[in-house]
Order: structure tokens, then sequence, then C-alpha cells
DNA sequence: CTGACGATAAACATTC
DNA sequence: AGAATGTTTATCGTCA
């Protein structure tokens, strides 16, 4: 069996990842998937709740998001959106859809953000105001391939969540509901996301027994051991898309890229509003948030109390997105930060029951395990055990010792500093500025480009 | 050129 | 039985 559907996912030949708009040539329909799964989560409901989902779906966020999508119609063929728009546009319109959600509730109807910007009205002037001539670009964007992982993207899905932990389908849910690319992209990307959450070490299954009904398949929720990889990789990924929007990229974006103020504008709004995601980020990854994390083996999660489940309400917490051109880098960098925080941490093999041979590939966080693992397969046909680039060394260390449940309290260092960072991009979203966000920008600047 | 990495396809197994 | 899930293997494209 399988062979027809398989068949239909597979029809198309490898396009240009991330670059390739969206192959509606492909009939959708024989994607048994992609409709039943849309549909139901039109609206927020995936992450919201809905048959799949957990009690916690307190989500509510009336999304503004809805309408984002919807006009998303447009569809000229100036695909490509250059990594900016769909930045700008995404980034803009999640972070309003916070969700009337509970945390403080009021959440300002015109997010921080906008005011950062200037521009108090709302994701339509936050658009419309960074020039017109790109919105029709930007609607573009909402069917362009957003410039993220599957793993950065199931991330953002689990994180957002209340629980911080979806079944698949919900994650399905999220990311169709925020990147319309792929309810009329063919349903491999459905594979894919399944494969990234198999293989990915960054993302765990945890059984769904309380508090779920039915429902097949498990919960995944993002390892709390790889939470700060992720975090990083993400921190580390929009960076440098920063840089690459304030300096007009050597490659880039064609013509069809919106207006350079657009990027200039973005240069101050976007830096500090992706730190701030990722600050939330960081914060619900703190440890005062970590109880409720349903793969934190201290704090076993309960579904079927919400109160317990919910770790973070607020609504803007991520939902930042950055340019693909850097997610390479940032991803490689990444890796090399990843493995750097990684350390010591504990091996997500123990948590796992399943015996993961992962291959270095696709999965992005992996802190090679491989080696652990005993590589007995040696992997497959590929030769190389998978010397990751960046630390060797550490890379083998990462296996730790002993169960997961450890370390995550103790915040090292770096992720110290990194709440530092946060809490300043929170106070800039908050309209305050403070030299250290300042001082922090040149720095990582320099960071960066010394990358 | 090579290795790492991400994406995609595909086959197959398991569970609901 | 069929669909959804989950796992694994393989291949390809891109980038540094």
């Amino acid at each position: 069996m399988g062979q027809t559907r398989l068949r239909a996912e597979g029809t198309s030949h490898h396009n240009l990842p991330g670059l390739m708009g969206p192959i509606v040539g492909m009939s959708p329909d024989k994607k048994a998937e992609t409709p039943g799964v849309q549909e139901d989560r039109v609206g927020l409901r995936g992450v919201c709740g809905g048959p799949g989902t957990l009690p916690e779906a307190e989500c509510g966020a009336a999304s503004p998001l809805a309408t984002s999508l919807d006009r998303g119609s447009g569809g000229s063929e100036d695909e490509e959106l250059t990594n900016l728009n769909w930045l700008h546009e995404n980034l803009l319109q999640n972070f309003t859809l916070g969700g009337p959600g509970e945390a403080g509730g009021a959440q300002p109807s015109a997010s921080p953000l906008f005011d950062i910007e200037g521009d108090p009205g709302g994701p339509q002037n936050a658009s419309s105001s960074s020039s017109s001539s790109s919105s029709s670009s930007q609607r573009d964007s909402l069917k362009s391939k957003p410039p993220l992982s599957f793993s950065l993207l199931i991330y953002m899905a689990i994180e957002q969540s209340p629980s911080k932990s979806l079944p698949v389908k919900d994650i399905y849910g999220w990311i169709l509901q925020h990147f319309p690319y792929f309810s009329s992209a063919p349903t491999g990307w459905k594979n894919s996301v399944r494969h990234n959450l198999s293989l990915n070490k960054c993302f765990r299954k945890v059984e769904r027994s309380l508090g779920k009904v039915n429902g097949k398949g498990s919960l995944w929720c993002v390892d709390p051991e790889y939470r700060p990889n992720l975090i990083q990789a993400l921190k580390k990924q929009h960076l440098p898309a920063v840089h690459a929007f304030c300096t007009p990229p050597a490659s880039p974006p064609r013509a069809s890229s919106p207006p350079r103020h657009l990027f200039l504008q973005g240069c101050s709004l976007k830096e500090s509003d992706i730190d701030a995601a990722t600050a939330m980020m960081l914060l619900n990854s703190a440890p005062g948030h970590q109880h409720a994390n349903p793969c934190d083996p201290d704090s076993p999660l309960d579904l079927s109390r919400p109160d317990s489940v919910l770790v973070s309400s607020d609504p803007k917490q991520d939902h930042n997105y950055s340019s693909m051109a850097l997610q390479r880098c940032s991803s490689r960098s990444s890796s090399s930060s990843l493995s750097s925080l990684d350390e010591g941490g504990p091996s997500p093999s123990h948590a796992r029951p399943r015996a993961r041979p992962r291959r270095a590939g696709s999965e992005g966080f992996h802190s090679d395990e491989d080696s652990d693992l005993g590589d007995e397969r040696g992997g497959r046909t590929h030769p190389q055990p998978t010397p990751r680039r960046s630390s060797p060394s550490s890379s083998s260390v990462k296996r730790p010792a002993g169960k997961r449940a450890r370390r995550e309290v103790t915040v090292k260092p770096e992720l110290d500093e990194e709440l530092k960072e946060a809490a300043g991009s929170l106070l800039h979203l908050a309209g305050i500025r403070t030299s250290m966000e300042l001082n922090k920008h040149s720095a990582k600047s320099k960071k960066l480009n010394r990358k």
C-alpha cells in the first residue's frame, strides 16, 4: 500500500529548496493529508486546540493572522520573496498575533513592535507603511517557502503551544497556518516534518496518555536539553539575517526585492524583534519555565491540568523568523555554538528510548550523537562518521552521561548572558532602549562579521 | 573538491 | 482496511 500515497507525495523532483515557490503544479488533490489538516486548522486552530489538541489550548488569538493569510492570495509572479519580505511580514504579523490569550490579556493591539517601527497601526499599517510597492511581494511571501528549516518551524510550533508539546497533526496545522505556502505545496513537506521529528534529536516524543483522548501518535516536544541549541540557532540565524538586510547582499534577492528602505527600516526593527522573540523563548527556557515542559522529566506534564501545562502565555513568544540565506551560516555556526551549549548536555539518547542512529544529516541540532550510539551502523553509505565541523571534540562530549533531568536547571553562563540580552530585547520591545542593547548590537555585528 | 547540512522522496512498520 | 504516524535509508542541492 503506501504505494499510491507515496507516489503522490513524491512527485516533485528536487526543487531548489527554499527558493522555489510553491509548486502548485502539483496537484494537491492527491495529497490526502493536506486538505484535512488545513481545514481543520485555519485560524489558529492548530495551535489552539481542536481535536487533537491539548487541553491547553488557550490560544485564542483570533488571529490577525487569519487576515493576513487571507490576503495572501495575490500571487504575482515575483515569487521569491525576499527573505526580508517574508520576515518582515510574518514576523510582524506573528508578533501581533499574540494572543489575546492570556498573558496580560490585554496585549496591546498594537504590539510594541509597531511602536518600534513607528507605526502603531498594526500589521496592516506596518506592512503598508513599509512600502506599498512591496505589498504585493509580501503577499507572495505568504506563499513562498519559509526561510526556516523544518527543524525551526517545528520548534516554533511546539514552543508556541501552551503545553510545549504538540502532536504532529498540530504541528502541521501550525505550519499551515503560519505558512500558507505549505497548503499549496506538495505534501512531501509533511513527510519532511515527520522526518525531522524522528531524526532530529531536538525533538522528543512523549506519550500522550494523560489528558489526551484519542488520537494517534504521540506528542512531540522540544528536548530541554536542546532547547538552548535551538534558541541559539534561531538567534544566530536571525542576526546574520539582519545583517544581510542592512547590507545589501551580494547576491540577493533580486530586483523584486523590496525597497531598500524597507531593509533599513527593518534593520533596527528586525534585530530587536528577533532578539525579542528569541528572548521570549529564552525566557521560556529559563528555569522558571521549564517545569511545564512535558519533556522535562522533572516536571511531568499533566495534560489534564491546563494550568500545569501553561508555560508561557506570552503571545509574542516566538514567531520570529529569519532569512534563509543565512540559515545555513547560522545553522552552521550554530552548530558550533550548539555544541558548546550542548556540551555536557545530556544526551537525548537516554531519554529517547529508541535508538536513533541519526545520521548527521537532516537534523540540524544533533549534536552528534552519532558517536555515541555507537555508530554501529557506521553510517550508511555515507562514509564519514560526521565529525562535526565545529567542535569535534566537544561533540563526543555531548552525551551526557546521565539522565536528562539534570541540567536544564543550571543556566550556563552563555545562557545567562543571553537572558540578559533577552531582557534587553524585551525592554526594547517595550520601547525602552538601553545602551546595553546598542552595545550588544554592535558587538554582535562584530561577532558575526568575524564569522 | 569535499564535507556538512537541509530538503525531499520513498519504503516500511506501527497504531488507531 | 485505510489513514495517520513514525522510522529509516537514499539522494540531491547548496554552501563554506
